[in-house]
DNA sequence: TCTCTATATAGCAGATAAGTTATATAGAGA
DNA sequence: TCTCTATATAACTTATCTGCTATATAGAGA
């Protein structure tokens, strides 16, 4: 539920790359570390990120320890998106008042 | 299109705060900088970083320097989202399986 | 031109992050 | 019990972030 430890926990490539890996199955430490060309520690702490982040969940399984995705993560970044969306999207309804007060030329990128 | 700088843009409450804020419409440095009790310097970065992410896109018009948001970077996120997304329904579809797997009685949080 | 307002930039301090190596723990199996 | 494998933790380095203050720039208006 924290936005700020879920997005950064998302910022980094070497988590989304496991966490698109996860989105497979299933998965041990050794196992995500390998295609990774980065130490096992480090492999363990950014799992412990996402742990952290809500974005991953653990068991134990002998002296294994499986990750899988945790979709709750998911659906707290998606459920702010979906709120920015939403208001971004009316903001559409009152575009031509924003493009009306948009009257000074320059810097302007996108104007048809 | 870089998901390490949006994500990581997101990961601030006060970035977030600003994007919510400029969801209601266009607004300038300082009017950014009034609620958050925060220096305008600081402020000013912050907008260089949603800038940099492409979350917002600037204009001149005279000595101010208006804000808005850019819709492009929502939908990056979302891209993505939704990539990950997919294939964690995928996964529903084979969650027995999984469940199979999972025999290790400890460490079980969401075993109905 | 002088001055005021809006914003940007520079430079600094303290906190956090990400990687490394070395080491600890803990279960499996001989 | 001894050892191997899987994983975690500690300590350290380097880089990046975030806030601050002080200062620069640039347009507006008298």
């Amino acid at each position: 539920m924290d936005l700020d430890s879920t997005f950064s926990a998302l910022a980094d490539p070497t988590r989304r790359a496991i966490l698109a890996r996860l989105a497979l199955g299933e998965a041990t430490v050794m196992e995500l570390a390998k295609p990774f060309d980065m130490t096992q520690p480090s492999i363990s702490r950014h799992l412990k990120v996402l742990e952290g982040a809500g974005l991953i969940v653990r068991r134990a399984e002998g002296t294994k320890r499986p990750c899988r995705l945790a979709p709750d993560g998911i659906a707290a970044i998606d459920q702010w998106l979906t709120m920015l969306r939403t208001v971004l999207s009316q903001n559409y309804d009152r575009l031509d008042d924003v493009l009306a007060t948009m009257e000074a030329p320059e810097a302007q990128k996108d104007k048809p």
